[in-house]
DNA sequence: TTTT
DNA sequence: TTTT
């Protein structure tokens, strides 16, 4: 290792991960995410500025996008930057700059705590377009699951 | 700037955060934060570790502590590392490493949702005078506050 | 500040930067920079990986890069992701990915300079000229500037 | 995974590092590292402040550490904080926080190119216990020497 | 286009 | 204890 190559960011997908397997059932996930950043411009006043990445997530982390993430959902992705480029059928040179992700974590707040219920008043669906077949995001919530996204802690902090 | 010193990290108070004032109204926040990581032993069996560290924060960023962080919150914390040493009455040399923060990043969900029960344990009292019953968790919490933490976003994705 | 959009990178130049001057006398530097890894593939093979980055700085950063950056100088940045996107005369939709500095670090090893004029002869000659002179590293190269680089100790190296 | 833990640091090794073999011959490597941070005071003046790590490195990067690094040495390391705490002989409890690193990246120039082969020269052997033929650094570990092996176990390490 |  |  000669360089370093890193990206972190925090915030919120912009839809749904597509998630597509390719041959030899690698799975890819691939999702807008928007982070933003409030700060103060010169002449001091409060700027909220959101900036959009594509964040491309392979094998593993594309499965748990696809099990857990969805539209909303907060994450923090760790990863580095990649430009691929390609001509278009017209022959103009594209360029897209993407995040691959090498860490995902999930931070939405665990939705039910205890006596999970309503999973799906929390997905925040958005409109009568959102999967409302047989995508399994909703009505099973956290439970259960081994990777749960973080919560608050239980009461047995060692203080 | 010759170097590098920069810790990130992603974790839950343990307590709520110790507030004092120094002389000059200079507010210094203090709290214990965990960060907890799962991963595989070399036995491919999975691991949680939790990692206590101490986060310092000054002025402005110790007033939003105090007004907002609280026993269990999540944040985002940046910061570098700094090792105190002094002596003990015993004369004993004593050595604390701590994260003096730099930007902070509340990740907790706005407040509860809908049905959330256990406010108090939730915190958030501020002093003595602040909602001591627990009860609407709407039309107050982080509602119309400068900051608030991060949460879902509305419908309003340009997607 | 409500999410996370951090960039970290350690390359080299592949050109000089380009300083333009906008008005009111803002600097404005920006230059390709090079981030190589090296990690395995699948199979085990050693593979190494060059990815290029647009770097932008602004201001006082873009001042330190137009006295001190140069085509191949090993540098640390530390910025934001911000994509930007317009038409072209043709009407085609561009994009392009630029990381914005917020924070330099030159990891260039102090190489000669006496006299610091023309940048050509910082252009780090790799061969066994290195050096010409054997001078000692003290007491020369960047001294009275403000902000040197980072040097390596004047001992020798294990390479 | 369900936290964030991580530490970047970019600074020079106070001393050659000290490398020991645990029973399996796993290597591991601890120094001092130096980051030194210049910014400017509540008054405008230029401050430059040194912080002093804790970092330790295993089996790989140990053995990088071993052959490449020695005083004076520039390097990144990214890595996470550990706090390690136990009691002395007079009972009193100590606590040392380390950067356990997960990644190194040399920065020191390399300097002469394509007759690199007097590792030895460079090691800065700092007594008599050290290696000093050139042989190979592996195979023998650390017995009979006077540096006790570390206290911690080979198994359940915590990584 | 850099660097090793 | 480094580095400049």
């Amino acid at each position: 290792m000669r360089g370093v190559n890193k990206v972190i960011l925090i915030g919120n997908l912009g839809r749904d991960p597509d998630v597509q397997f390719l041959e030899g059932n690698i799975a890819v996930a691939k999702f807008s995410l928007a982070t933003t950043e409030t700060f103060k411009d010169r002449a001091g006043k409060l700027i909220s500025q959101t900036e959009w990445h594509t964040v491309v997530l392979w094998r593993g982390l594309a499965e748990l996008a696809q099990k857990y993430l969805h539209k909303g959902s907060l994450v923090y992705i760790e990863g580095r930057l990649r430009t691929r480029s390609w001509e278009d059928k017209e022959g103009n040179k594209k360029f897209a700059t993407e995040v691959v992700g090498d860490n995902l974590v999930m931070l939405d707040k665990r939705m039910d705590v205890n006596n999970g219920d309503h999973p799906v008043s929390h997905h925040h669906t958005t409109g009568p377009a959102t999967t409302p077949t047989g995508a399994p995001h909703h009505g099973e919530g956290y439970a259960g699951l081994d990777i749960p996204p973080m919560s608050e802690p239980a009461d047995d902090l060692p203080f």
